[in-house]
DNA sequence: CATTAATAGTGAATGCGTTCACAAGAGTTT
DNA sequence: AAACTCTTGTGAACGCATTCACTATTAATG
């Protein structure tokens, strides 16, 4: 393998590999084919290979990948493998439903702390932890804490991530709908629920 | 404008014009560049007169677009002028979320009608809807709804699809975190939460 | 131990999407 | 009415991502 840039769709799929090598593994298989995974997750084992190309030689010819060994390959790829801890601002709807799911858990990720403005819910405990005044942010500092999941309403949250990034996060799941702006050593993925649903009618025509 | 066949890309940018162009509406806009709509969601002007281009011409040349116009045209393409009604499955704390969620109202999206097989949530209301048994899902069908939201359990998710499907179903909004398998007339897009906030360890290193 | 079957890895070809460079109006100024 | 300014619309060039076609390697089989 020589150097390529990555690219960015590979990134992408990345996480998908990696939950299916691990529900592969619970499932009970030791070596995987590409074109296993591939089958799994409904896409060709070519570009499967490929991606995994990027990063050099996980498998062996004529064989497979050792299952075990693929996720730690993938998992130190998406820095999986270190910190993973996540703090949530905004407690509403959509910030408790976050709180309460469970999908983070197969990639080690975890929310070990939540903010929120409104004093009618901060010192309530939900899921397990105390909802806490965003003006106590900085009580992440010492926690080492560099990931973030923003689900407070619109309005807030450029004045919201602004704070953020005072306090060390490096990344924000963004879930609302506006554009943040960032220093650009802060990196932003954006969730936007409407948007993906708006364009269902014309692809169902 | 000579036959294209339209990038998927350009398509998924659409819903991203029409809000900026209902929201700079708002704002009392009557008239609008392609570089004001650049300049409000943070991209080039280029890509957004090539992206409407695909469609036809929309503007006028030395002066820009009619916001009003511009809105119609883009909820035409993307068939969010006509039939925008949709039923939500799973009534979990992700599904309760998106049912409170009010970002699907600037393009004019509905939910018409909540379902969940738990009995204990049957018959209660949410929202100013009755939560109904997911056994009852043919009532939606001379309602003519052809959309629907999943946020089932992921062990229940193909299970439910084909309910759907039977039901008349032709566009899905995929919160579980697998494939669903459905016939080729019926559209999903898919939301993955966990995925997208997997690659933000990546993006920050 | 030669042959066959299986599978990873990869340079090259292809295809798709973005950006460039500029022509074509439309309004405004002198 | 000519010159200038602004902005859309678009063919062509470019760059990025996927797929093809093939090689390399391993295990199994006769």
């Amino acid at each position: 393998m020589r150097y390529h840039k990555i690219p960015d769709e590979t990134v992408k799929r990345l996480p998908r590999y990696l939950r299916a090598a691990v529900l592969l593994q619970r499932g009970g298989k030791k070596k995987l084919s590409s074109s296993e995974i591939a089958e799994f997750i409904g896409l060709n084992s070519t570009q499967i290979r490929k991606d995994f190309s990027y990063f050099g030689s996980f498998g062996t010819r004529g064989v497979g990948y050792d299952t075990q060994k693929l996720i730690k390959q993938i998992s130190k790829i998406l820095k999986l493998d270190g910190q993973r801890d996540a703090i949530l601002i905004g407690v509403g709807n959509l910030g408790s439903a976050i709180l309460a799911y469970e999908g983070f858990s197969i990639y080690g990720l975890l929310i070990k702390a939540v903010f929120d403005n409104n004093s009618k819910k901060t010192g309530k405990k939900l899921n397990g932890l105390v909802i806490e005044d965003i003006a106590k942010l900085k009580s992440i500092r010492p926690k080492k804490i560099k990931m973030a999941i923003l689900t407070v309403p619109s309005d807030q949250a450029q004045h919201v991530t602004d704070k953020l990034v005072d306090n060390n996060i490096r990344g924000i799941l963004n879930f609302t709908s506006c554009r943040i702006e960032v220093p650009r050593k802060v990196k932003v993925v954006s969730i936007d629920i409407a948007l993906d649903m708006a364009r269902l009618p014309y692809y169902m025509q």
